[in-house]
DNA sequence: CAAGATTGAACTGTCAATCTTT
DNA sequence: AAAGATTGACAGTTCAATCTTG
């Protein structure tokens, strides 16, 4: 296996990791202090709960979805069923598995959060694009982020 | 402030959060049981050091280099230094100010690290790239991390 | 034995408070 | 009072071990 790595692609990859780094540091301060504005990490189960139809999803396919790891999700779910934002069910088909079901609370908690992230995501991301750059960024982070699995 | 944020928009910040995350994944899970490669932070501390001429920093400065916090940073350097890879030296000018000094130890190992790294950030992100590829990515995230400070 | 999920122990990062120097 | 840096307390993450079901 080749290890040409060009210069254009170490740049690239350098503004990568410091604007990922930037923005989310930017975004995450603004949160600290919100009210019923769920965490970062809570928001992105939510959302992905709310594509599903029956609004739930198996654990395992939950943390592919988000890219994490089973353990660390196995605790978020936990704090999250504490807050009543989602209740887990277990499986009929499986008894290993395990559902993340969203409640009524937790899709009112997406409701509420939503505004507040657009809001940012807009202020330190979307307006610094137009639409064409948006769909080309969005191309190229696809591209490299590979092949599925 | 406005906040029209549109699904071009959007759909570019969600691939940042899903590429970003894969790409990592991908690139941590190589180097688990690696002999002398450094973990990524030590890594991006000592490319940075290497940089300077007298191959120090000042710490605040080096937080804001690397993007992290002070304290986050404090912590890091500690470890560093009880691992020999770097030292840290009171300021003389300013006497609350400590410098990170790399050592000879320190350099070693980024010699160590980079063909690591360099294979790595290769395979799982440069050879999706062609070089006008990269070079649009560099200016799409810089230009998206928006201005510094 | 493998897959889904959970847990304990250790580690890392974060926030606010603190200390020193400017 | 503000800046550079550190620290204690705490929350979140990771790794390997464990348990249950397939």
């Amino acid at each position: 296996m080749s290890t040409k790595l060009g210069l254009s692609q170490l740049k690239a990859w350098s503004s990568l990791l410091v604007g990922h780094a930037r923005i989310f540091q930017k975004i995450e301060r603004e949160f600290d202090a919100e009210k019923g504005v769920v965490p970062f990490h809570w928001y992105d189960v939510l959302f992905i709960l709310n594509q599903q139809k029956e609004k739930q999803m198996r654990l395992s396919e939950l943390a592919e979805t988000i890219v994490t790891s089973k353990s660390a999700l196995t605790r978020s779910i936990d704090k999250m069923e504490e807050a009543g934002l989602v209740k887990k069910v277990q499986c009929a088909e499986d008894k290993r598995g395990q559902y993340a079901v969203m409640t009524a609370k937790g899709h009112a908690a997406l409701k509420v959060s939503w505004p507040h992230y657009r809001t940012a995501i807009y202020n330190h991301f979307g307006k610094y694009l137009t639409g064409t750059e948006a769909r080309e960024l969005e191309r190229l982070l696809t591209k490299v982020s590979g092949p599925q699995k």
